[in-house]
DNA sequence: GTGAAAGCGCTAACAT
DNA sequence: ATGTTAGCGCTTTCAC
């Protein structure tokens, strides 16, 4: 018993193929008795359509897709470290992605194919995606660059965060620099607060370099002395790492700086724990600063200022420009920018 | 300037498109130096398989998918309602599935597809996605059954909660009934609470429908009188109608109870907020207690007694369901159980 | 190890 | 309003 077709179907119904097909593409063009006879017998049958066939023949597939890295989640492997109880309730940066692209990819009529990444071959699961999908967002760092070139030859793909390696792409980021600059010009002229580090993650974190940069400008800005780089770095970015970074900046000799900025919120979580354990008050002797918005930065004592992140608008806005495109092949290649927020919390002596 | 296709590889790199496509399939049956020569023309080219093509051809598609409703979410408009700055961080039920079934999905080899039901037609999203996957997960009420029924002789579909409408699907529902007379006989034994009042949800939610039983279990185990109905109904189970029944059952005549037991988390909360306004302690004068085990619980004051529902288990527990079925056209349909847990906070005297 | 040929189930002209 | 006829781009025997 092979699944029924078509031809199954137009044989019951006594009528052809094409009028199958129009059945479920345009019922309207189909008079009322005849469709009613076709969908009996599809019902009797237990049709459905091949969604294969159909890309196939019609050359769209009416299905976007996401490629999202393993976990290149921040949050990932930390939450568990940190609080198992929290790991369900926590939404990682891939859920919010997926949860923006959908609610927008159904607005348009379009179903959200998602696959995290796995290890390269001519067979990835990015290729997988690619075959199947309209056109499709990338969170940066999740394809070799060398895929996506040849694959955005064909179909509309478009650059989430990160650099953009590909210049036809459209690429859509966060304004890391700004909003760090923003924040660091919060502590410097609303709290007088002079003597700032910033805790980095790796050189090859272009989010976590672009915040530098944001803190570089504010510090020139002020008039303050301009690091060349991070006082110190990290690799994964985790709250293990904040806390060893804030403990190595206590232990440094010369003037304890008033305030830690961290380049994520992980890390500024971690920091906390440690000053906590050494008798560091926050933010009294010291305020601390994270970015990304997580939720747990409003649950830890003191809360935790921070920059928020318009995670789930980058999913949106990745299905308009990929919609944009589809329908207009021609359109210049655009690179968005998202504004991001300061939040004001407890660790910075506000709230 | 069309995509290319084997042809085009084919002739590019001096080979028959049977050799292309074993490329792609199983690289080791092709000489290294062939391979090579194949690949090469293919990155040349811009050439990436059409998934459709293959689809067709093969009649598998390597997806998966999963129907959820547009957003029977209890918790979607509630926490608009309660918090919009925790919009973002609070996770959805349908976002934890998600979660659950692409991990799961991947570790098997398949990507995931996504869609959110809207309105019928023959040409719903649901047919769209029937006919692009090789078998998927449909949230309770969010398919008509008999759309269900047409699909469902044709691939594998998983059930999950809700009632087993239609019997020879695989269904995955979580233990609410035991769930929720552990919970209630916490409250008996272990707090020796003897006026215990239930709010439940309307009738055609078997979920509530189910957790209102198990109340009725505990009390008839522990010699306490049955109540035939729950004290009082709500509609939509969103907070605002907890909070109005708490006040409805503080105001009513006779003896006040001791305990409120609500059909989910969203009312429970509700009602501490309108039990804190009119001045009765929790837990000292009065224990309340929710179900599902949403983040909220742990961050309102008092911290929420609740049972909590392995949702990311449903979402894994529904590819494997389907993996075996794929594997196993023959198998008898299953109907599992996930177990629940009481998680003992503050609500009700214990933490 | 590689090639030739026959579909897979549909849509898209074009007829009628 | 409905039927006819080509493909769409691949996988799959079966040869060689």
């Amino acid at each position: 018993m092979s699944a029924p077709t078509v031809y199954d179907v137009a044989e019951r119904s006594g009528v052809s193929i094409a009028t199958v097909s129009r059945v479920y593409r345009t019922p309207e063009s189909v008079r009322a008795q005849t469709r009613e006879r076709v969908l009996e017998a599809a019902r009797e049958l237990g049709y459905v359509p091949s969604g294969n066939a159909r890309g196939l023949a019609s050359r769209t597939t009416g299905v976007l897709g996401l490629c999202f890295p393993d976990y290149a989640d921040p949050d990932a492997e930390a939450d568990a470290e940190a609080d198992s109880d929290a790991d369900d309730a926590v939404m990682l940066y891939s859920d919010q992605i997926i949860r923006g692209m959908e609610r927008a990819a159904r607005r348009h009529g379009y179903a959200l194919l998602i696959a995290a990444s796995l290890e390269g071959g001519p067979e990835s699961l990015v290729a997988k995606v690619a075959g199947r999908v309209d056109g499709f967002a990338v969170l940066a760092q999740t394809v070799p660059t060398e895929d996506l070139e040849v694959i955005s030859r064909r179909l509309p793909v478009v650059m989430l965060a990160g650099p953009r390696e590909i210049d036809h792409l459209d690429h859509i980021v966060v304004a890391n620099a700004d909003g760090e600059r923003e924040l660091t010009r919060h502590l410097i002229e609303d709290h007088g607060l002079r003597r700032l580090v910033f805790v980095g993650g790796d050189t090859d974190s272009p989010d976590a370099e672009a915040r530098f940069r944001g803190f570089q400008e504010a510090c020139r800005d002020a008039g303050l002395p301009v690091p060349d780089e991070p006082a110190l770095r990290t690799t994964m970015m985790k709250q293990a790492e904040g806390a060893r970074a804030a403990e190595a900046l206590l232990d440094r000799r010369g003037e304890r700086p008033e305030a830690m900025l961290f380049a994520n919120d992980q890390m500024a979580v971690g920091a906390l724990r440690a000053l906590a354990r050494r008798g560091v008050r926050v933010p009294q002797e010291m305020a601390v600063t994270g970015f990304d918005g997580i939720p747990l930065g409003r649950i830890v004592q003191p809360s935790l200022t921070t920059v928020r992140q318009p995670i789930r608008r980058l999913g949106e806005q990745a299905v308009e420009l990929l919609v944009q495109r589809l329908s207009d092949t021609g359109r210049e290649p655009v690179s968005l920018t998202l504004p991001v927020s300061v939040v004001r919390r407890a660790s910075c002596g506000c709230g």
